[in-house]
DNA sequence: GACTCAATACCGACCAGTTGGTACGTTCAG
DNA sequence: CTGAACGTACCAACTGGTCGGTATTGAGTC
């Protein structure tokens, strides 16, 4: 009687579960704060009290996604290669392998909203750039030193873990318009291809 | 008394051409039918005279975006270079030419569309399907010139083609959460850097 | 360990404004 | 007189958000 199933999770991280599943699913906009309720069995007393509006929720689900993901980031093994290109390159081709699924399990939450509310909120906004730059900076150092043990020139770290972020964000697109995961996976086969090329791996094996 | 300035086009186009503002202003589900209204300085008795649905009036959109930017890049004058990586280059520089003033105004219907639609609407996601494809479809001649010209290997033109709007799809969600042009087109130069890389230009000219 | 007390978590009826959409009119060229 | 192009008034459903209420907890007190 104590632990209905997983039903034991707080109502405030059922909500931020919910907002994360139907974000993805359907936009920020076309999320109405019953429908979040109802993913999340819960009443709208809970969800008010709990944030003081719908975009503090979407604020809080920003930060609860750049968790989640960030912990499975935190947990790949490609962090044990001596190599740093190795490393980047490992990286690649984990984001290749969450390419499964329904197109709503592997796109990116933040990516998704951001297209929405770039003008109408400001925290919002804020929010989903903490977000893909949060992440984007957890590759900069082995960007970096790839950079530095390939001898590239004209090209910051920085700049090319946005990219690659870029990347990953425009091919969510083109997984979405085609409701197919074939996209979005080429779209990363390009992009291993030109980090191969620039850091000079020669023969790039092939993902497929 | 005949034209009233630009007012005289007809309440459909108006409309078209508000969706497609307020569309990529606010994204499609918080873009309302009144708003539409307002922006084209119409009713909504001419609203459902011409749409049967707002979806309706998305799918026209859509259709109208790809024939205003098809018309754009039409005339663009890199065609006229004779080695096919010049034309594909050219084009590049020509989307970076393209990156200025406010995000709502240089970044893609189809594509933030697309985002919200993919799941509940089929005729949008087609449409923006569409759109999309049929853009990356003018490329892929000179794409496929240039894959034989520098006897490239493993790639088509048609998903290299497709690579190329993902890449710019996803610089405009950078652009979007930063609220700047500078993402975008730091993402552009990555994408020439390759397209470079693979067609062998050797020096790459730097864009800025 | 029984008893209070206040804070926290949650409920569900309710509200005013907005939503997409309809019904029915008017205007006007051919 | 007809039909396309628009305008006005309106609707039921839904929107984000409020509010007064209850259930549950845990620290403090005797």
């Amino acid at each position: 009687m104590e632990t209905e199933l997983a039903e034991r999770l707080s109502a405030r991280d059922r909500l931020l579960a919910a907002a994360v599943t139907l974000v993805r699913r359907n936009g920020f906009g076309s999320t109405s704060v019953d429908a979040l309720c109802c993913e999340a069995g819960v009443t709208k007393g809970a969800f008010f009290h709990h944030f003081r509006s719908k975009e503090a929720l979407g604020v809080a689900a920003a930060d609860y996604w750049s968790a989640t993901t960030g912990a499975l980031f935190a947990a790949g093994d490609w962090h044990a290669h001596a190599d740093p290109v190795a490393r980047v390159l490992g990286y690649i081709d984990f984001r290749a392998q969450l390419i499964t699924g329904n197109i709503s399990e592997f796109t990116c939450f933040a990516g998704t909203m951001a297209q929405e509310i770039h003008h109408s909120s400001l925290a919002l906004r804020e929010a989903c750039r903490n977000s893909i730059h949060g992440h984007a900076k957890t590759l900069e150092d082995d960007l970096a030193g790839a950079i530095i043990a390939r001898h590239v020139h004209g090209v910051t770290a920085a700049s090319l873990a946005l990219h690659i972020q870029a990347v990953l964000q425009g091919g969510f697109i083109l997984s979405k318009v085609s409701s197919d995961t074939a996209p979005a996976l080429a779209n990363i086969e390009h992009l291993r291809r030109y980090l191969s090329l620039l850091f000079g791996e020669g023969q790039q094996q092939c993902l497929t």
